[in-house]
DNA sequence: ATAAGTAGTCGACGCGTGTCGATGATTTCG
DNA sequence: CGAAATCATCGACACGCGTCGACTACTTAT
């Protein structure tokens, strides 16, 4: 209804008795104003709610203020996880006086990335569920524009990124079990397709996991189902054919692994007595649900999303030469699922 | 590194020999362009990579294409609920050439707010996890900034909003239940102090199934522990020693309901032969997690965030006269927590 | 005492658009 | 056939702010 016309920059400098220029300067500070001046035009504002008008700011500055989220759609949607952190990174930008701008955006469509960037509208640029290649990098690249991946490409060694230390979970996880006495274990881990695609997280996450087992003497069949729930049975089952004194699970597939805890309820194993069970990258929500809750072993997706902000306006100050580059650590959740293995107990 | 100066309008005209105006005028067809100069302009701005610019259209013009999303913080926590509807508005918005801009905010703090509305950054605003009484709606109300609900407040029949149609839950699940044959069912509700404060939900929720059981002759006993696993024990405890005979529980209170679920289990109860379970507002994600799935009422999130877009934009395009209020339709899906009620089984 | 700053202020211009009024060149209509 | 409407285009200005150069009145160094 009422349209209160925002008072300017002009009105101030009327108000306050002053000229406009050093309404400006008494804001910025840029350069020095009388102590009495000050006060005048402080007033003035006060009085006339006086706020700076966000977009005759961007262009003039050429800082909007603004950063971009670009966030994949049509791809395996949105996870809790990933709104964790997509949460925090907004409030760290806000911290900053940023704000972030959600961006909807299907990997390839790097037809519309280039216009977003070429409006200037946005400073900079987060990029959510970076592939080994991927083709927003070069037009980012391209296009000039501070950007920082959440996530990283093959070849990232000059690149701005914040991204999970997958390689020390599989570590972490055996020396847990390990120090339970277990000897034999299972994965229930992510689908083939992804493996052979060469997804960072799976790759990441097996490769020094097999490689820490083997020094350790530890036995680990890792199963690459679908990531359903009847997928997970089958898995479950397979796994228990071949190897059938395994003492503990690791779940890394959500759908899969509750096929696989339904399998384990069906034959009477209780949990963590007859069986030890813990998850990667399950939320803790998501860890209450399943009876008993899960030991976990997470991304601190807060940090990360804070670091990626932090990093991306590091690069907007200018700091052209840092390296900037951060794999968080692992969050290591005792939920009580797993315990001493079987036979030494008692 | 480098900075490819984007291209002005300026140089577009320059490069097709024409003005600056005659640009404009073929770009957004307000006035009529001679179809020989429309392609000399059109290659130009093709050669040139020429992409208006955002700011100065939105200085010039007043339309910025942004939209805040005020979202609480220090509340409850985004659940994954709350992010489907966020994403379906997000894509909602781009199809209509606006972008989303997420702006974390507590409910209290209406200084704040004020600056955003003032900044001019943003058309318009919507608003998350509304209150009974929100001071947010006063001061958006004042401001004459176009805005739109997702929930109520209890003085809401000249607002724009969307909200679930909560109403419906209570006797659909109702409905449900009966014609399995139960007659004496509980409810794992939301804490007490939500009730008392009349938070929306929960009261919509739960009056009209009161009295829709009353109707039909049915025995409703409902429970408003904290939202605590602990809680939910003791609750569901409760309840089967106040009413033995029951036959079938509704959650409706995420982490206590798991803990009823528990405690079902300990005591050797099967679902659904000896007890039938459903939940309210249960994600998908989240209702596949417990074992068995859960049958499940919910609102259709991407629904309610595409809709609250739609009716916020046509407040922006000058519908000033209609209501725009929509309450969206339950979704019900069986997942075969509920069967039939004990006593009429063979 | 004179040169060389420094504090405090003003006016003018630029950022890249949208848009209004004016001007010829055509076309339409009575 | 002259008046009125339409087409196609140009120039000028506004949007609200940041910032540079210039100018005055002092202060400090030499």
């Amino acid at each position: 209804m009422k349209k209160p016309k925002q008072a300017t920059r002009a009105d101030v400098a009327r108000m306050a008795g002053v000229s406009e220029s050093t309404v400006s300067y008494a804001l910025t500070g840029v350069r020095p104003i009388s102590e009495d001046t000050r006060e005048r035009i402080e007033q003035a504002m006060q009085a006339l709610g006086y706020v700076p008008n966000a977009m005759a700011q961007a262009l003039a500055s050429k800082k909007s203020g603004l950063l971009a989220l670009l966030f994949p759609v049509g791809e395996r949607g949105f996870g809790e996880t990933d709104f964790e952190y997509v949460e925090a990174a907004t409030q760290a930008a806000a911290e900053d006086g940023y704000q972030l701008l959600l961006w909807p955006n299907a990997v390839e469509d790097t037809a519309s990335l280039k216009k977003i960037v070429a409006q200037g509208l946005v400073e900079g640029v987060l990029l959510m569920e970076v592939r080994s290649q991927d083709p927003r990098v070069d037009v980012l690249r391209e296009s000039g524009t501070p950007f920082c991946l959440i996530g990283r490409t093959d070849d990232s060694q000059d690149l701005t990124y914040v991204d999970a230390d997958f390689s020390q979970w599989g570590p972490m996880a055996i020396h847990h079990l390990s120090d339970l006495g277990h000897t034999n274990i299972g994965v229930i881990s992510m689908r083939d397709e992804l493996v052979e695609a060469g997804y960072g997280p799976v790759v990441r996450t097996e490769k020094p996991m097999i490689e820490v087992a083997q020094r350790t003497g530890m036995k680990v069949t890792i199963k690459h189902p679908k990531p359903t729930i009847r997928a997970g049975r089958l898995a479950f089952e397979e796994l228990l054919a071949e190897q059938p004194d395994i003492t503990a699970i690791i779940g890394f597939n959500e759908p899969a692994f509750i096929g696989a805890l339904e399998v384990a309820g069906a034959r009477g194993m209780s949990i963590p007595q007859d069986l030890s069970v813990m998850s990667f990258g399950l939320s803790e929500e998501a860890a209450n649900m399943t009876v008993p809750a899960q030991t976990t072993i997470n991304v601190d997706g807060p940090e990360l999303g804070r670091m990626a902000v932090q990093y991306l306006i590091a690069r907007l100050n200018g700091d052209k030469k840092s390296v900037l580059q951060n794999l968080t650590q692992p969050q290591f959740f005792d939920r009580g699922s797993t315990g001493p293995a079987p036979q030494l107990r008692g």
